[in-house]
RNA sequence: CAAGUGGACCGGAUGGUCGCCCCGGCUCGCCGGGGAGGAAAGUCCGAACUCCGCAGAGCAGUGUGCCGGAUAACGUCCGGGCUUCCAGCGUCAAGGCUGGAAGACGGCCAGUGCCACAGAAAACAUACCGCCCCGCGCAAGCGGUGGUAAGGGUGAAAAGGUGCGGUAAGAGCGCACCGCCUGGGCAGCAAUGUUCAGGGCAUGGUAAACCCCACACGGAGCAAGACCAAAUAGGGAGGGAGCCCGCUUCGGCGGACACGCACCGGCUCGGCGCGUUAGAACCUCCGGGUAGGUCGCAUGAGCGUGGCAGCAAUGUCCCGCCAAGAGGAAUGACCGUCACUCCGCGCAAGCGGAAUACAGAAUUCGGCUUACAGGUCCACUUGCCUU
RNA sequence: GGGGACGUAGUUCAGUUGGUUAGAACGCUGCCCUGUCACGGCAGAGGCCGCGGGUUCGAGUCCCGUCGUCCCCG
């Protein structure tokens, strides 16, 4: 990947979180679901850093594996390039489009940007709340530490 | 030169900027090196490797199937044979000769099954029409425990083929040639070829029908497997092992001492709190084992040049080389230059534009099959031109 | 990566040891019934059996290749 190791959602079980609790922003040729990551707790757990971190899905509808291989990979040179957006410990899974592979590289960094900065904006309005659930359905969510508006 | 068929091979080159994966260095964030394929694909075969199972043998099952060789092994490859098809040559015609292509190419004269419809009959020939003979009858015709498989018709297929003889009519009934079967000789390791003698022909097709014969095969697969190992729950072993006084409704309660744990305290003493007959709480240890991590994981039936052996597949020897190793998974994005093909303009030089396929390693090898823009080479056939 | 199943009318499924016309239900079309619709009745259309080869006289069925879909092993 071209994106640093620090910066990418690495196991089955960080994509399963992004998918269930977080919120989706669409566009013309792909789809981002973002979760804004619980601050870590203080006792512990410090290994928990404070970097964004990007995943990219492609199934396997899209095509044979060259063709995933494909846009998976504009996909993520889009994305580093606009990697310096994020700034709060936000988990991005990217689901591309067959668009994703026509499109120009311009326009695909073009819709990268724009879903990284609604993402931004919505983590930085959720955190001027107080870190409350992003979401009612968020209150399931284990690493839950902020409490319920008073 | 063009077209077709078959086979072999190539699969753009070279820079710049920003990044990714692995390895090696050190001044610890920089430097150096490496980074997709002929099919990496389909997972159709064969192996290596790993675990499980296993005295030996047999049965069942699966697969392969002309012969010989190559190989670690194979359903692969090489050579040879046979059959079929195509083209040419040759012949009155056939047999034949040359070249190319294709072939799951052992066995239905071991057994069993099946062969619809049509047809008399589909395999032990019960004869439909026809032909012939005999009997009856003037005749038409009728009848026969009659003969006959040459002809007709049916069918995918009809009981060796052609010709001559023969006969009441016919028939391998007899003969010649061809085919078939049996036995022998010769050539060959063999498949097989060739030749001689005998047999008058028995042996329809189907084994990608059951089956017979020969040979091979234990099962699962790197998500195999090995090691380290958190939290939680549960398992096993051990420790936890104090007495006195008072009251009592006999369940306990209260007090002192002792012990253990936690807190205050730099430490001892001390203070305070809790627990002390339940095999409880609690403590220690052990093993299994999940998440996670490490190994397996790239020096191998390895690649390249050359020599030798062999018709070849291939083997062997010398020298040289080390060539991706991830784990939500790297090998990329953008910008140039050049080459190749096509289109437009142009006499030309050149200019502008377009196209550049199939497709992406996941334990590793040997094959097969399938996909593929464009291009190169070789062999054969056909056509045209020149000499 | 590996291991298995299945492709038949528009849809869900049958199709026995190869045998001649491939069948059922729902759906569709037309007509009848009714004042109208539904229900009901009658009739009809609709399939190169995923694709390409082969064996056989004959293939949905047997064999080979290929394409697609689904399931299992973390």
């Amino acid at each position: 990947m071209s994106i640093p190791r620090e910066h990418r959602l690495r196991k089955h079980a960080e994509f399963e979180v992004v998918y269930r609790c977080g919120q989706r922003h669409f566009s013309q040729a792909l789809t981002a679901f973002y979760l804004l990551r619980p601050e870590p707790a203080e006792d512990g757990a410090l290994e928990c850093s404070r970097d964004p971190r990007v995943g990219i899905t492609v199934g396997r509808v899209m095509g044979k594996a060259a063709v995933r291989n494909r846009i998976k990979r504009r996909v993520r040179a889009a994305v580093t390039e606009n990697l310096g957006r994020l700034t709060r410990p936000l988990d991005v899974v990217i689901n591309p489009k067959k668009a994703a592979l026509e499109i120009d590289f311009q326009q695909l960094c073009a819709e990268v940007a724009r879903a990284f900065e609604v993402a931004e904006q919505k983590a930085a309005f959720d955190a001027g709340k107080n870190a409350r659930p992003q979401r009612e359905r968020r209150s399931a969510q284990p690493g839950r530490l902020a409490a319920r508006k008073p």
